[in-house]
RNA sequence: GGUCCCGUAGUUCAAUGGAUAGAAUAGAAGUUUCCUAAACUUUAGAUACAGGUUCGAUUCCUGUCGGGACUACCA
């Protein structure tokens, strides 16, 4: 019989996980890499809880450290007590533009002193804007309220355009770490490191851990002025986790690029003994390039992510009103629709590749709405969903002799389903969800235009095939559910 | 210099050491009196190079060439 279908329910698994991903920084907005990021991180994260584990949804903000007084410096010197109210300008892109004043401003610093013959190196050190830039940090960790009001000020800007995109995308999390809270707790380890032996204290103040018998360099851990570096807060980060939630396993959604420093923090962790190390799994996913290499914000090559979705969203616009399919629609439902398609060929188009992988990305050619598409397969769910409106399939049902070719290929399609699910959350992978779910689409469509549901040869025969339509429809819907795409009922 | 990753049709992506290396797109040719042609059908097109292991290599090993990441008192 096909009655009672299996809709990736597994047993549970029983598995507390933690995925952490996003991770923005407050200088700047969020580019195309966030958005794989983003939708890497909450796919993997619905897919497991599909699985049956539970699962917590994190982001760590970095909203401290010498990047941060970058723009809060330029705007300090630049900015003429400016706002995004005042500029009309979204909250992170307003911060964005002052860090990348920093960046001009230094360099043009760094060639002044250069021509007054000072060595490159010296130059880069003594630069008067980056020498504010590192007092600013001190100033900062000291909890100067100066320093404190432009920061609490500038973040705030910077939160309210990040919530913006978040709720734009689809992103969310159940729980928000910032690195202002974790690197008091970092740098407290480095005390209890130093009392252990694990890190030394060299004779200008910096503490070091030597990795050297591991196969790897000296780290350090802490600046000679005592300020606390990248991978300090980390440390406090994974014990903070642990404490609140004991997960198995933390997921971290973060760039290949930090290979190396996962590598540390793991060992580090373990040599600090700390409970949470044996759970700690960095999820290397590979960057979005430009056909050009990689997206670099000095050089103004970065895809910015709003822009990004905006220019899909018209994409999709456009080409729905060229086909005229849905002129009956209200305004509101239209522009529910556009977000549906432009959003959808976005996250499939980052999700159908092995997140392992690099990936390029060529803007002067827009992401493709044909073929192996997010829009393929919502188009193959509306076609569903308009046979359905006409006519549902019985409660119950027998398959019946004399199955056809494609009628059995739907059906065994159907059936793997729910083994998609567990291979994709054991490779931590939601492309192997985006080929299957595009597999099933595919059939579907020569399925369709094989045999008539509505005009079937038999009575029986079109129980049979409602009921493929019904709970391929499903399939697809809860498939894509896991990638973060809705499906629209007709397009 | 050291460590690591990558190189597959014009392009973007697939292939636990196994059969004729799969898709999509761009190209060529077709399919709408009948459930939505954002679809379907047909066609042409690729493993960087040279060795080695193996009954068998896109996959493993060595070398060459080409590309990238990391090796920061950046995050």
């Amino acid at each position: 019989t096909y009655n009672n279908p299996r809709f990736g329910l597994l047993p549970a698994n029983g598995h507390k996980v933690m995925v952490e991903y996003s991770s923005p920084n407050t200088n700047k907005p969020l580019h195309l890499g966030h958005l794989r990021n983003n939708f890497l991180g909450w796919s993997i994260a619905e897919i497991s809880k599909a699985a049956g584990n539970e699962v917590i949804k994190s982001c760590i903000v970095n909203d401290r450290g010498i990047h941060i007084c970058k723009s809060m410096i330029a705007w300090k010197w630049y900015g003429n007590g400016e706002t995004p109210e005042s500029t009309g300008k979204k909250g992170d892109h307003f911060v964005g533009d002052f860090y990348v004043r920093f960046n001009d401003e230094y360099k043009k610093e760094i060639e002044d002193l250069v021509t007054q013959g000072l060595p490159l190196e010296t130059a880069e050190k003594q630069a008067p804007i980056m020498l504010a830039a590192q007092d600013m940090l001190v100033r900062w960790e000291a909890g100067d309220a100066d320093v404190m009001e432009i920061w609490k000020t500038m973040n705030g800007w910077v939160y309210e355009g990040f919530d913006t995109t978040y709720k734009r995308i689809g992103s969310d999390f159940d729980r928000t770490y910032f690195e202002s809270e974790t690197y008091l707790l970092g740098k407290k380890m480095v005390e209890i490191g130093l009392d252990k032996k694990v890190f030394l204290k060299k004779e200008d103040g910096s503490v070091w851990i030597d990795l050297t018998a591991d196969g790897l360099d000296e780290k350090i851990v802490q600046r000679r002025d005592g300020t606390a570096v990248y991978i300090t807060q980390d440390i406090g980060l994974a014990i903070d986790k642990y404490e609140e939630f004991k997960c198995d396993e933390s997921i971290y959604v973060v760039g290949d690029e930090q290979n190396y420093h996962f590598k540390v923090l793991r060992l580090i962790c373990e040599k600090l003994g700390l409970p949470s190390a044996a759970g700690i799994y960095h999820l290397s996913y590979g960057m979005v390039e430009l056909p050009t290499g990689k997206m670099k914000s000095r050089e103004g090559t970065v895809v910015d992510a709003d822009d990004m979705v905006e220019e899909m969203v018209k994409i999709s616009a456009d080409h729905t009103r060229e086909l005229g399919k849905v002129k009956d629609f209200s305004e509101d439902e239209l522009n529910e629709l556009y977000d549906i398609l432009g959003l959808g060929a976005l996250k499939f188009f980052l999700l159908r590749v092995d997140p392992k992988k690099k990936m390029i990305f060529n803007p002067e050619e827009s992401i493709d709405f044909h073929g192996f598409t997010g829009p393929f397969i919502q188009y193959t769910h509306a076609r569903i969903k308009s046979i359905l409106r006409k006519e549902m399939p019985a409660a119950d049902g027998e398959i019946g002799a004399g199955l056809l070719p494609l009628e059995k290929e739907m059906l065994v399609s159907i059936e793997q389903y729910s083994m998609m699910i567990e291979q994709a959350v054991t490779e931590h992978n939601p492309s192997v969800i985006a080929i299957y779910v595009y597999q099933l689409a595919k059939t579907f469509n020569s399925f369709y235009t094989e045999h008539s549901v509505t005009n079937a040869e038999s009575a029986e025969k079109k129980q049979l095939r409602l009921r493929i339509c019904q709970l391929t429809a499903q399939v697809i819907h809860s498939a894509m559910g896991l990638l973060g795409i809705r499906v629209p009922e007709r397009m």
